[in-house]
DNA sequence: TGAATGTATGAACAAATATTCATATAACAA
DNA sequence: TTGTTATATGAATATTTGTTCATACATTCA
């Protein structure tokens, strides 16, 4: 079993902790409700915050706080557009995710 | 690019709290760095307990923990060799769903 | 300016969760 | 059977994290 080959993936993995934290740190803001909720809204539409609320039906602060998450980890952008921000999804990528976790489910 | 299953299955969401919770459910389970390495791992090949313990260095208990999340999730199946239980990926999606964030991370 | 609207944020609290430690269970070998 | 190795599991603990509430900040309009 412990051949060649799963003594260089072992290199390989023990050397990029950082890297699966940051696959790990991706995944988890994924992993909440309310974020994925906003995410697969935002994959139909851009929204400004209050029509997200109203929306999916959460109160205005746990959707701003949610946001700044999502912005953190650069899966949304916004804009300002007078007194509203208009967020939407930061690129492709997203939805990319969203619909393979969506094909799993699927099944 | 975007199917119209997968078109489908997001509007369904979009009124379906529970597959909304499904799917967040489905990430959170990547959303922990210890799961990701161990899926990782097993992405290579299948392992038993304690090669993935050694591997990883995590201590067997933990190891153990995270396998059940991980069999619970249907994302890993496990059949019994001897003393061992050997551990692999549970099917492609795993697989898919990794180099998805994996992308993700690259750019 | 001041009032009204839209959004962001900090603190506090509650709930979820990952690890450790101790121990239980399972399979095998002598 | 007894001892040994491999794995699973429960309880306890410490962190992390999501929501709420109150309030601050920002922009527009009268």
């Amino acid at each position: 079993m412990e051949n060649e080959n799963v003594s260089k993936i072992k290199d390989a993995i023990l050397r990029n902790n950082e890297l699966f934290d940051a696959l790990a740190d991706l995944y988890k803001v994924f992993g909440d409700g309310t974020r994925v909720r906003i995410l697969c809204a935002l994959t139909q539409s851009e929204m400004n915050v209050s029509e997200i609320s109203a929306f999916l039906d959460i109160t205005q602060s746990a959707v701003s706080h949610q946001l700044r998450v999502l912005k953190t980890s650069s899966l949304v952008k916004a804009r300002r557009k007078g007194k509203t921000m208009i967020y939407s999804l930061a690129d492709e990528h997203v939805r990319a995710i969203i619909d393979c976790g969506m094909e799993h489910i699927a099944e």
